[in-house]
Parts: C-alpha cells; structure tokens; sequence
DNA sequence: ATAGGCGCCTGCTGGC
DNA sequence: TGCCAGCAGGCGCCTA
C-alpha cells in the first residue's frame, strides 16, 4: 500500500515520538507469519536498546538502535507502524508490539494482509547487503539525468512498468506511477526505450514534483494508510488520474481511462497522453535489425 | 537474461 | 438482502 511519500511520513510522525525512547520488551502478537519470518529470538535482543535514528530507504522504514542493529520494516500493502498509548485497545491484525520506556506508550506494527515485515539486521553491513541483494535502485530524488536516461533509453518495457520497478528507482508504487505520468504528459504503455530524453527528463522531474507534493499533504489515505502518529494523509483528493476512471480529465475534461498492466490498473488521460503509434514500434524494429 | 503471470492474504464493493 | 467475483497502495518466485 503505502509508497513513499506515505512512509516518508510515518518515519517523520515517528522520528520526535521514538528517537531516544527505548524498548523496555517486545514480543510477538500474532501466530501468523509476516512475509518475511520474525526470529523468536528477537524480541530477546531488541529489549533494552534505544531507538537512535530513523531513516527511509525507497518504500523501507529503517530503525538504527544503540548496539549497531537496524529494524527494517516494509509495510506492504496493508502495514501500520504506529506509536499509541499502550492502554488503547490492541487492534486485530496486530503482529508486534515494542513497549516503550516512558511506561504508556507503544509501537505497534498491525498488517491486515501481512505482505508486510520487519527484520533484524545486526550491523550496517548487513543492512548494505539487505538493499544490495534486492538490487534496490537510488531515490527518486537523487536521479542522475544521464543515468535515468540511459535505463530508459535500454529498456523496451512500458514505461509505467518500469517506474514500478524498485531497481531503476526507488519509493514509487501504483498511486504516484499514475500521477507521474499524466504530468510528464505521457502514455503508460510508452516503451522506455522510445523516450526522447526531453521525455525521460520531463519524468525525473514530474516524479519529483508529485511525490514532493504528496509529502506535503502527508501521502493518500485511501483504506488502510495511516501516518505513524495515526493521522490520514490528504493527497487522495489531489489525484489527477489515479482511480478517476470515467472521470474528467482536470486538463481537458476526458473521461479517464484504464488499463490494466502486468495484473495492475493503470489510470491515463486518453486525449492528453497519446497512445505510442505503430511508427514508432516499426522504427525500433528496423533499430534493433541494424 | 528479461519480462510477464501468479501467489501470497484479508476486506470491501459492485453487480447480479 | 445476499452472494460472489473482482479488485486493492507490494513484492518475490516461477516459467517462458
């Protein structure tokens, strides 16, 4: 569920409400096994440590404790990583529980569908590996221009599929693909490889612009995103195209489109993002013959 | 080697 | 009113 701009602020909700707090104990809520596997020794090893920093990392949540571990933590589709007061009724679906050293407060990690996790991680070389080993691509803020047309202009995939890709950039899910897209002006079924790099440089900077923003509004809420104080998020109501199906489009009053791409729904304008022409496939087929 | 399809889960909605 | 298919913000494994 969440996408970057929605766990950029749970970890700025969380950062005043856990950096210097420490787990008094930890333990496991649920019988159920998240997607990746909880070690039973964990709570164990986290009891006692002080939560020193918190960062983000693409769509990870990172926790860096006072004995050099990290907490890696991805939300999934359905993940809450909240700080609430312990006494507040414990919710269903509800997988860990961190109690905190100022005796009323609690982290709670709650996952409806449990495509979420939370990992230890001993040191910052495990935590390197981790993002290595999924070949974790740079943030979409940090986009070198030369490098982001280059893994366009080598990729015959559709453009929409490639920005869902955590490789070639980090943090952006279905929601702000959507969005991108219909600010760069372009078509989701756009091949990278027919980008102009006026094009692939007008989407490095229509991803910037809309995740920016959608910071600011504190992510979309649509079902089960909450920031990480328990706040809603507010950018659903600036969506332009994303599950405005049959709606106007806010540029030129369009019914919004839909397609649906590698299993997921991808929503366009279909007079302002003109579908790729057959001309364009035919030259890239004589290119590829040379 | 790459890219698409499917499975993992629960809950909600819309159509019949 | 009730049932059920289809769909949902993600990702990783399998296959072609």
């Amino acid at each position: 569920m969440p996408e970057l701009p929605e766990v950029e602020t749970i970890v700025r909700d969380l950062r005043p409400l856990l950096v210097g707090r420490r787990f008094v104990s930890v333990r496991q809520a649920s019988k159920h096994r998240l997607r990746r596997a909880w070690d039973k020794a964990w709570p164990a090893l986290l009891a006692g440590r002080t939560v020193e920093a918190i960062s983000r990392r693409g769509k990870w949540i990172v926790l860096h404790l006072d004995d050099g571990s990290f907490l890696v933590v991805h939300l999934g589709m359905t993940g809450q990583f909240t700080v609430v007061a312990s006494s507040t009724p414990p919710p269903d679906h509800l997988h860990l529980v961190f109690n905190l050293d100022d005796g009323v407060h609690q982290l709670r990690f709650r996952d409806i569908r449990r495509f979420g996790s939370v990992t230890r991680l001993t040191g910052q070389a495990e935590l390197e590996e981790f993002f290595a080993a999924s070949g974790l691509g740079p943030e979409p803020f940090d986009l070198n221009a030369k490098a982001w047309r280059q893994s366009l202009a080598g990729t015959t995939r559709p453009i929409k599929s490639v920005l869902l890709d955590q490789c070639v950039v980090a943090g952006v899910g279905n929601i702000y693909a959507d969005e991108a897209l219909f600010v760069a002006v372009l078509h989701p079924l756009r091949r990278g490889c027919d980008l102009t790099p006026a094009e692939a440089d007008r989407l490095r900077k229509a991803i910037v612009k809309v995740l920016t923003t959608a910071i600011e509004k504190r992510g979309s809420s649509i079902r089960n995103y909450i920031g990480g104080s328990g706040l809603a998020g507010g950018y659903q109501e600036e969506f332009r195209v994303y599950s405005r199906k049959g709606q106007p489009c806010p540029r030129c009053g369009t019914p919004i489109a839909h397609l649906r791409l590698s299993g997921r729904s991808a929503h366009y304008c279909p007079k302002c993002q003109p579908k790729p022409r057959a001309r364009t496939r035919i030259s890239k087929a004589r290119h590829e013959k040379e």
